[in-house]
DNA sequence: AATAAATTTCACCAATTTTTCACCTCGAAT
DNA sequence: ATTCGAGGTGAAAAATTGGTGAAATTTATT
């Protein structure tokens, strides 16, 4: 298995190969969150061991990133205390969380508990099934009755964004805050537009995407 | 929100100052880490802009005395080029740092980034019942007698609130100021029509809906 | 540089929701 | 039993919201 560890300080990344190659696996590293982007973009791995705190590019953004053009499992490492991040991970697609400090069996167990999670969900084809509605967010394919669906960049990543918070209530806010990133200073209305593509894409289907007065929307099998 | 500026230099916080009440925000202002400090005993702010460098107490042993008796998010403002220990600033829990000379726009993604990461506490799917009641929160699903009920914005906002609150008296005026907000200048009679809509959505289970006569309503299993 | 594609903004419309208000009912205190 | 104030009710007016298509802007591609 080929795992990039993603660390700003040297001696953590050390660390966290040892584990890693000790296993049999094969470790990759990388310093900052940029890095760990362009990496990825340009390669294979297995999973990803990401920091939170980062210079130039912090952690969840990278994954945020990563995700949008690439399905690898991520574990993150985060500093102890940091309990609010775990809710906000997990929405960006983030497999699993490590606590510094962290003790090698631990490690290893998440990412050994990770690896065979995802190799479950392969061999019986990783593609998410809503009646007639096929989301395949590996392959970054969506069919509708068997045809494929030409998304838009946008498109793709709200209705994988709705589809991951499944049955969760998504204010507009949130919408853009988490799909359009921290830092997209727009209008409210630019979500409904997108809404409105992405429904006429789904045809019939679009009955899973529910809008929620006065609050914003939901994706409801 | 409360935000306090931390700057030596009068004129980057009367800059700080037009940004952060550009968005609505309270501003405040101190001179030094000492004032600083003396500032957030006495007060309670949501969120600190520190500047590094500063005469009498320096940024960052502000932060480290600050942090010991109250628990408020810190973004530090360093001059270009000065490369500190973020490892060290992170330890002492500053949550994110802005280099000068910023921009607006950065400023204020970097502050909405640091207090909705903060905000968000709500952990699972959780669905309350009482008896054949059952309501999902993050869902924003309520159901009687396993049908779903169809509410309004306000009616969902309103019994969500009354649940949260389960067995305790809310006046009318408590309930407008929380759920209709500080601004909301009506009619008292508003909250009894909304009542009137709640309870009729909630069919038998009206009865969790308690009038208190002369004082307000109450949730009551 | 030109063209195409995608994204964002905007203004209007229809539908829903909220608020107000006049009138009604109930229950406690006299 | 009567009175009085508090709460319930339905309907109409007022306000808000979301959907929509087109235009403007940004971004990517040739």
């Amino acid at each position: 298995m080929k795992i990039l560890i993603v660390d700003d300080e040297e001696m953590i990344r050390a660390v966290l190969r040892e584990y890693v190659e000790f296993e049999g696996n094969e470790a990759f590293e990388a310093a900052d969150g940029m890095e760990a982007v362009k990496l990825c973009r340009e390669n294979e791995y297995d999973l990803v061991l990401m920091d939170v705190m980062m210079p130039h590019l912090d952690g969840f953004s990278a994954v945020k990133e990563i995700k949008k053009t690439k399905d690898i499992p991520v574990i993150m490492l985060s500093a102890r205390g940091e309990e609010y991040d775990k809710l906000f991970a997990f929405e960006i697609g983030v497999d699993d969380y490590v606590t510094k400090p962290f003790s090698p069996k631990e490690v290893m167990a998440r990412i050994n508990a990770v690896t065979k999670r995802r190799a479950v969900k392969v061999s019986g084809n990783e593609i998410l099934k809503f009646e007639g509605l096929e989301i395949d967010m590996a392959g970054r394919n969506v069919y509708v009755d068997g045809e494929k669906a030409e998304l838009t960049p946008k498109e793709y990543e709200l209705l994988f964004y709705l589809v991951r918070n499944k049955g969760i209530a998504l204010t507009r806010e949130k919408l853009l805050y988490d799909v359009w990133g921290f830092d997209f200073y727009g209008d409210d209305r630019t979500v409904d537009t997108h809404i409105k593509m992405l429904r006429s894409n789904l045809k019939e289907y679009r009955k899973f995407v529910v809008t929620l007065r006065g609050l914003g929307y939901k994706f409801e099998e």
